[in-house]
DNA sequence: GAGCTTTATGCAAACGTTTGCAATAGGGGC
DNA sequence: GCCCCTATTGCAAACGTTTGCATAAAGCTC
């Protein structure tokens, strides 16, 4: 078993020192000499001491810590599925740690609605960093208002004024149809909800483009929520009741796309042939997909970093803007 | 902007009681009068009031928080990929908020080798649960003798004397042989590393059934790592040198199965009639795949709650042993 | 109304750090 | 030998809760 708990008191009374001496000794402070830091950090490895978090977050009104709030849009309590949020999460989680936070991972559900007391007040985290815009804007709006250090993963060219980072979703749309279009598609399909903000952009950005490149008929839209199972039902739906009338889909997900995909296989629709598809974020499905699948990548590892570097830089009181990050279509069979 | 932080002794003051009494109003303590205990928290919602968790962490001894150790194997720092390890944290998550405790996401790069004192007397979280034996089983064991209150996901059957909540892979290994045989394949290939411990036990369950049935021949083993790319690249050398001397493939991951798959596609290798395939996990994929890939589906909303409830037991007091899921072939039109 | 129990509240200590300030010692200049 | 400066260490307060114990008021018994 193991022996009980040592504190900094123990620790400096084993190295014949007093405890401020042992706690600057812990922190490297320059004040104590160089040998005495030496030998009390190394009584405390020896040891396995550590310091007890709790105590020096009150004293420091500092944790040390990054909450991040996963914005589910449905009310019900639900575990995401969407393998690209999880990446997200995963690299913001790798960022969160290279700079020595710890990450706390929480939800609306656990938040409630006052997320600056929650988390702020509460002394549970110094920032928050959201994942998705979800519906309740108005909340991220009034922790924002209330000075909750706070970064925004959405869509940045939204009209707010907190952080956002996020991808080019106007231009991921324009390339998506772009590419359709050199590759002779003349009937595009949109799949996705516009009202999410993201999705939305993307939506305008494909759109412009079709119309732009004078095709005839405007360009079609299926509403339909963000998975697979959805996508795969409306195409289905679709099938039967307008029978095959688009020549190419844009997904405003990968996942979109592989539930469409898998439909159309189906039906005997022959993909690139008879429908182009392309789809957005780039999860490691989409490459072991077949055929593979042509889509806008979305760069998390970036988004994780930046994410994390820019509300560190609001802890530290500076001024930081939203900022957009690059992204690049992905030939692969699917179109 | 946000008005300054109140403290407990401000929100005491404004109800014109001590810090004591406003202390216990918001704990529900039935020492005080009901009708104050309602003032109170009324009062504390209407400034919206939140406890300074740290203070509170100090004065209890407790942190109210369960760790997620996820036990990468590879020593480079990588970030998480295969959906189905970020389907189970995520289901953790919920069954942690449902008990009314926080979740600190971490890994072995943060917590050092030092598990216990890291977390325990570090007083970041009361409790840990490691995600994934890995290889450093030692590390597992050390906290674990070290008195650290724990729970492991991984195969319950491994030797071990900390608690390990998993799936039955060896059931699932036989399943899947059965279900290879009654489809009539002659010569099965396992898929994985039998090294990692319950991949493992998913061949030895594997080959056991196949022996038992009698089939000429050993069962083939490729020993790849856990990831599609993997799979893919093994399959191509496979069929490029050995031809297609196979007619049945146990993957031990949906992953691994799905980069498989892709592999016998492109050669046309047609799935079901020339390969039958059984994967496992039962990812959001394999009902998406074309064909849809039948597998071995463990219940990680149930691995969620057990690996919970089983750890805040043990902060209890109470005594614990590992279990097994229940796990069950779900067939879809791969095999 | 004295004594006792019950109900409701307050006082003050303790949790384990960090840090401003004071204190001590040693060294050098004169 | 005295003074000052620097280098190193220690003292004690503070961070904001929770809770054992003391207290006070009120109700009850006889």
């Amino acid at each position: 078993m193991h022996q009980k708990k040592l504190k900094l008191a123990d620790l400096a009374k084993l190295a014949g020192v007093s405890t401020s001496t042992a706690s600057r000794a812990l922190n490297d402070n320059p004040l104590i000499k160089q040998e005495t830091r030496e030998r009390i950090q190394q009584l405390a490895k020896e040891h396995n001491f550590s310091l007890n978090a709790a105590a020096s977050r009150l004293r420091l009104q500092k944790t040390k810590v990054i909450a991040v709030l996963i914005n589910l849009d449905s009310e019900t309590e639900q575990s995401i599925d969407d393998p690209f949020l999880l990446k997200v999460v995963s690299d913001i989680n790798l960022a969160v740690n290279r700079q020595g936070y710890e990450l706390l991972l929480s939800n609306s559900f656990m938040a409630g609605d006052d997320w600056h007391g929650y988390f702020i007040d509460g002394r549970r985290a110094d920032g928050v960093i959201v994942v998705g815009q979800g519906k309740q804007q108005a909340l991220i709006e009034s922790a924002s208002k209330a000075g909750m250090p706070l970064v925004v993963w959405g869509d940045p060219k939204t009209d707010a004024d907190y952080v956002i980072v996020g991808s080019d979703n106007y231009l991921g749309g324009k390339l998506a149809a772009d590419h359709l279009i050199s590759r002779g598609c003349k009937a595009p399909l949109f799949l996705g909800e516009p009202e999410h903000a993201e999705i939305g952009e993307r939506y305008n950005g494909f759109c412009a483009a079709i119309a732009s490149k004078g095709i005839e008929g405007e360009c079609q839209l299926l509403k339909i929520d963000i998975t697979s199972q959805a996508a795969y039902d409306a195409i289905n739906l679709k099938l039967r009741t307008d029978g095959l009338n688009f020549d190419g889909i844009f997904a405003c997900s990968d996942m979109v796309a592989l539930g469409a995909m898998k439909a159309l296989k189906e039906r005997y629709v022959s993909i690139p042939n008879d429908v182009h598809i392309v789809g957005f974020d780039d999860i490691a499905m989409a490459d072991v997909s077949f055929p593979s699948l042509t889509t806008i990548r979305q760069d998390t590892k970036q988004a994780g970093e930046l994410l994390v570097n820019k509300l560190l830089a609001q802890l530290d009181g500076e001024q930081v803007v939203s900022s957009q990050l690059a992204i690049k279509l992905v030939e692969r069979q699917s179109s």
